[in-house]
This record gives structure tokens, C-alpha cells and sequence, in this order.
DNA sequence: CTCACTGCAAATGCTTTGCACTATA
DNA sequence: TATAGTGCAAAGCATTTGCAGTGAG
């Protein structure tokens, strides 16, 4: 594990121990490979993946310790493209999105976020404080167009 | 109905027949369903309606027809993340997106889109051609707001 | 008359939950 | 030591599917 990587683990468990939660092996074995998988990942990837390294660790826990990263807004859930299960990101991730072809199902991220400030005031005329967005975004892949 | 509304019905039962889809009672029934309650719906809620004036359709039915109709791109679906069922909308619906409370889970249409055409030439530089979006967006509303 | 469509019931897949045990603080 | 956290198993819930009967074309 690098520096950096180190110092993101750090972080999280530190906002933790900040609210009461409590430091345990199976939410430090979590956190470290999201850091370093560096990509969102869904509940059972993450346990498929600690599986190998620590035998002990239940998808349920899994789910629970989601949960509780979500609520520290140490991670951010990002919707099921349709089928597949909702995947988990890093908050400070840099901010992108995916696009999904409805032909093939292949997927990519686009680093790029159409959102500008007006939507903000648009949503403060409706009462609301913008939390976090989601962009879903489905096309037709270079493979799958006709053209 | 109105008579808007039967020309909606009307268009999207003949884009069935193009297909060469047949046209059965509960598939007429369903596209009435979603031209006149003008919002999205979930199968759910399609099928508790349709219950009440056609005692014979089957959930499993409101699933199937509603891929079908997907497919023929009369309907678009839309995830309300995680938590509830998938709702969906036609397409020729005036295009907007919802914002829902992170707290209370109230939500709210948005008539405003923060789509703009830079985000086509980003996707055409990988390889994709834009189908259709869907913007989650994730706040706080007034009544759940502290400050 | 044929085969797409349907209802039924059972299965699936992801996620959640009750309970008793374990381990952090 | 107290109780938050865990594993296990079972339950939930939305959605899908196999099958035999039904109805649109």
C-alpha cells in the first residue's frame, strides 16, 4: 500500500472513530480495498475480494459496513445502470460518470460532469440543498453502431 | 380520456403492430394507464391500478410488457437508486428529472436539465452515441434542512 | 389454426434482519 | 465489562422464468 493510499485509509477510519463507531478488522479490511481497488465496487465484489486475504468476512457485514460509510459520506453509492447491483466509490474520488451501451452492456467512464451551477439555484427555488448526483448515461457503442 | 391523450394511446399501440407485437387487451390497458396518470409508475402501481378496472392482469405480465414497450423506446425507465423499484415514464413526456431528500425521501420533478451539448462531443470522442440519460439528484429539502 | 401472449407458481438475485456469539473500547 | 459489531441462517422484495392454457392475427 502506498503513502497515499495509507493516508486515505487513515482518514476514513479516523471519521469513524469520530462519530463512535468502533475500528474493527473487517471495516479496515473494507476501506483498504476500496482505496486501492480505486474504483467503485459493489458489496459482493469487495467480499469476493477479502475472502482470499481474510477468511473471515460475511457479505452481510458487508452490506452493514456499506451502510454505515454511506451515512459518514465516506462513500458514495452509484446506481445499478439498470441490472447490475449498486456500486460504492471513494468521496474523494475524482467526480465522473459511466456510460452504458444498451447493446452489449460495456461500460466506460467519462470524465466529464454536465452539471453547472444553475441547477443548484433551480433546486434551491424548490427547496432543496444538493447533496450528491447521479448521472446515468446510455448510448451505442463504437462496436454495436450500425453506422 | 381526452382526446390528446387517445391519439398517445393510439401511437404507441401502432408502433406495436409495426413490430409486429400483438395488441391485447392488458397492453392496451397498461399504455392507457401511463398516458393518463402522466407520471412515471412503477409495475407495481400500474398493476394495483389496472386491478381495480380489469380484474385479469398479472403482475408478471405488467413486467413483461413493460420490457416490451421499453424496447420499442415508447417508455424509458427510471432508478430511483437502490431502495425503490425502477418507475417509468414515456417517452414523450416533457424531459425533467427528480430530486429526492436523503433525509425524509420525499421527492420532487425538476424541470430543468443540465445537459448540454458538450457532453454529446465528450461521448462521441469514446466512441458512443447518447441514447438517453437519467440524473439522479440527492439533497436535502426544506423541511429536513437544520439551517 | 398457429404461435405470441398470458396467468400461475416457483425460482432468482440482491439486500436486509433476528439472534446468539465475539471482540472493541 | 458493556454493548457495538459479527456470522449464520432465514426472510424480504422486486423481478424473472418455465409451463401449459388462451386468444390475436
Amino acid at each position: 500500500m502506498t503513502v497515499d493510499h495509507a493516508a486515505s485509509v487513515i482518514a476514513v477510519i479516523a471519521r469513524l472513530k469520530d462519530k463512535g463507531y468502533r475500528i474493527t478488522a473487517q471495516r479496515q479490511a473494507m476501506i483498504a480495498q476500496l482505496v486501492e481497488s480505486g474504483q467503485a465496487l459493489s458489496a459482493f465484489e469487495i467480499w469476493e475480494k477479502l475472502k482470499v486475504r481474510y477468511k473471515d468476512i460475511s457479505l452481510d457485514t458487508v452490506y452493514r459496513n456499506l451502510h454505515v460509510l454511506v451515512d459518514l459520506e465516506a462513500l458514495t453509492p452509484i446506481n445499478a445502470l439498470g441490472k447490475e447491483s449498486v456500486r460504492y466509490e471513494l468521496v474523494d474520488t475524482s467526480h465522473h460518470h459511466h456510460i452504458v451501451c444498451v447493446k452489449c452492456g460495456q461500460t466506460q467512464c467519462i470524465e466529464y460532469c454536465p452539471v453547472d451551477p444553475r441547477l443548484m439555484l433551480v433546486l434551491q427555488t424548490h427547496g432543496y440543498e444538493l447533496v450528491r448526483h447521479n448521472l446515468e448515461l446510455f448510448g451505442v457503442c463504437r462496436q454495436c453502431n450500425p453506422s
